[in-house]
DNA sequence: CGACGCTTTGAGCCTGGTCAATACGTGTGG
DNA sequence: CCACACGTATTGACCAGGCTCAAAGCGTCG
C-alpha cells in the first residue's frame, strides 16, 4: 500500500482535515479553542465564491459541501468537510468555492487576521499551512483521477468505501453508513446525475452488496464485493491508452545533475 | 473577468509557473541562476511516481508532461510545464507524479536541501511556497471542472484557447499554435481518447474554426467561434442539475461571528 | 390530508469509447 | 533514390454507459 496507489477514494479525498489541526501543541489550537462558535442551518451558505475571506473554520458537528458552479449551472462539489476538518485555508483574498451546510452544522470561527499574525510570529506556521495545502492538493488530484476515468459503479462504490473507512477510523460501525448529503450532492461530487447515483445504489442493492433501510442510510452487506467494484476489477478488457511498452519509463538514473549526486547520493 | 469565473482553461491550468519564480529579488532566483543545467530527451522521464524528491526544476526550453498512472494503465496528465515553469514543489518525500519530456527539454536543477536551507533562514520563503502551491491547487481544481462536466468540443476548444492566450501573453502569434505534445498526451490530459481528440480537431477544421497545416500545428481562423465552443454556448438546452432556485444562496450576512464583525467590518 | 421535495424507476437517445482499417511522415536500409 | 517499416494521426462503423425526459413512489411538514 504505497501512498499513491489507492484507486478508490482516499481518506484525503473526502476529508479536508489539515496538518495544522493535527498539531495540538501549536498556538493555533489554542486560538481555535477560544474561537467563537457559530451554527448554520441546512442548505445555508457559510460563504460563497468571491466572498472576501474573513475566517478559517473548523467543523464541530454536521457537514459542509464545498463546491463551485459552472456557467451552465452545473455544480462540481470539490469535497465534503466533516467534524474535525478545517475549511477556508486558501491564501487568496476571496474564496474560490461555495461552502454550504448539508445538515445543521456547528463550527468554530477564527479570523484570518489572527492566523496571519501568528504566521508572522511563527515561521513554522507558514510551513505547516504549506503542508496542509499540499494535502488538499493531493486530495483534489485523487478526486480528479476518480471523476476522470472511472465508471459510475466504481465511483459510487469508492464513495461508499470512503465512508465505511471513515467510520472505522472513528470507531464507529463501518458497515452502517449515514449519508448526510442528498443524491444531488453526491452526484455533483462524483460527476454523475442523481438518476445514475440512484440507479447504482439500486444495482448494489440488487447485487446484495448493500441494503438501503432509508434513502440516507446504507448498510454494507458485502464489503469485499464493494471493494472489488470500486477497484474496477470487473472490467476484464485490457485498456489501450498507453499500453505500457509505448512510452516506456526509460529514465536514466545516471543522468542526475552533478549537484544531485553530491547532495543525495554521496551519503 | 473575476479570477474564478473562467470556464475555459485558465492560464493556471496549463501553467505551473509558481509565485516563487515571479520574485526575481529572492535568493531563490540567485540559486536558480547558478543551478546546474540538464538536458533530457523526448519521452525521457525526469522523475517517476514514488521517486525520492531530490530537486526542484525550472524549465528552460521544451515541455514536460506531468501525469499519474492508474491501475488499469490509463494515464491522467495533470498538466504540462513550459519554459519558465517550475516543477517538483511538493512537500512530500516522494514524487506524486511522473514527469516526462514531450520534446527535448533543458532545465535547471536545484537540490531540495538548498530550498529547505533557504526556507529555514527566510520565513517568507515558506509563505511563498504556500502561495505557489495554492496556485497549483487552483489550477488542479480548474482542470477538474473541465474534465468533469464538459463535452469533448468544449475541452478541446478550451485547450487550444489556452495555447492561444499563452502565445499572446508571450508576444507570439496567438493564432499560430505549435502543439509540442502528441494526441495521446492531449487525450490523457483532457480525459478523452486520441480518436475523440482527433475527431474534434477535424470537426473544428470542417467548421473553418481552425486549420491543420501539420498534425502538430494549429492555425486559429475564427477565434471568436473557438471561444464560443469552449464556453459551451452551443448547447441551448437548460441544464437541470441544481436549476438555481433550488438550493438558492440564502447566506445570511448577519450571521457572521462576533469576532468577524469586529475584525473585518468594524474598520 | 395535501403539497412539496427527494428518490426511484423506466424508455430512448447521444456522446464518446472500442475496434479496425487507412493515411501520413520520418527514418532506415537496400 | 526508392521501398519498407514503424509510429502517429485520421476516419469509419458500431456499441454502450450514462444523460435526458418523464412519471410514479415516499416522507415530511404544514
Amino acid at each position: 500500500m504505497t501512498t499513491l496507489s489507492h484507486h478508490t477514494f482516499s481518506d484525503r479525498t473526502v476529508s479536508l482535515r489539515s496538518a495544522v489541526s493535527a498539531r495540538p501543541a501549536s498556538g493555533f489550537e489554542q486560538s481555535l479553542a477560544q474561537a467563537s462558535l457559530r451554527r448554520i442551518e441546512e442548505k445555508e451558505l457559510l460563504f460563497a465564491e468571491g466572498d472576501e475571506i474573513t475566517h478559517v473554520y473548523r467543523i464541530e458537528t454536521g457537514a459542509i459541501a464545498l463546491f463551485r458552479v459552472l456557467a451552465d449551472g452545473r455544480r462540481q462539489v470539490m469535497g465534503f468537510a466533516y467534524p474535525g476538518d478545517m475549511i477556508g485555508l486558501g491564501m487568496e483574498e476571496e474564496h474560490e468555492m461555495n461552502a454550504q451546510a448539508v445538515k445543521p452544522t456547528r463550527l468554530r470561527c477564527l479570523p484570518v487576521s489572527s492566523v496571519h499574525q501568528t504566521a508572522a510570529k511563527d515561521p513554522m506556521l507558514g510551513f505547516k499551512l504549506y503542508q496542509a495545502l499540499a494535502r488538499e492538493l493531493a486530495a483534489t488530484r485523487d478526486l480528479m483521477l476518480t471523476t476522470g476515468h472511472r465508471s459510475a459503479i466504481e465511483r459510487v462504490a469508492g464513495f461508499l468505501l470512503a465512508f465505511s473507512r471513515r467510520n472505522e477510523r472513528n470507531g464507529k460501525d463501518p458497515s452502517t453508513i449515514e449519508l448526510p448529503m442528498t443524491r444531488t450532492d453526491i452526484g455533483d461530487f462524483l460527476g454523475l446525475t442523481i438518476e445514475t447515483v440512484s440507479r447504482t445504489f439500486s444495482k448494489f442493492k440488487a447485487m446484495a452488496v448493500i441494503e438501503l433501510p432509508q434513502s440516507n442510510e446504507v448498510k454494507v452487506i458485502d464489503l469485499e464485493a464493494l471493494e472489488t467494484l470500486a477497484a474496477g476489477d470487473s472490467d476484464p478488457v485490457g485498456r489501450r491508452t498507453t499500453p505500457g511498452n509505448e512510452r516506456t519509463p526509460q529514465r536514466d538514473p545516471h543522468h542526475v545533475c552533478a549537484q544531485a549526486r553530491s547532495a543525495n547520493q554521496g551519503g
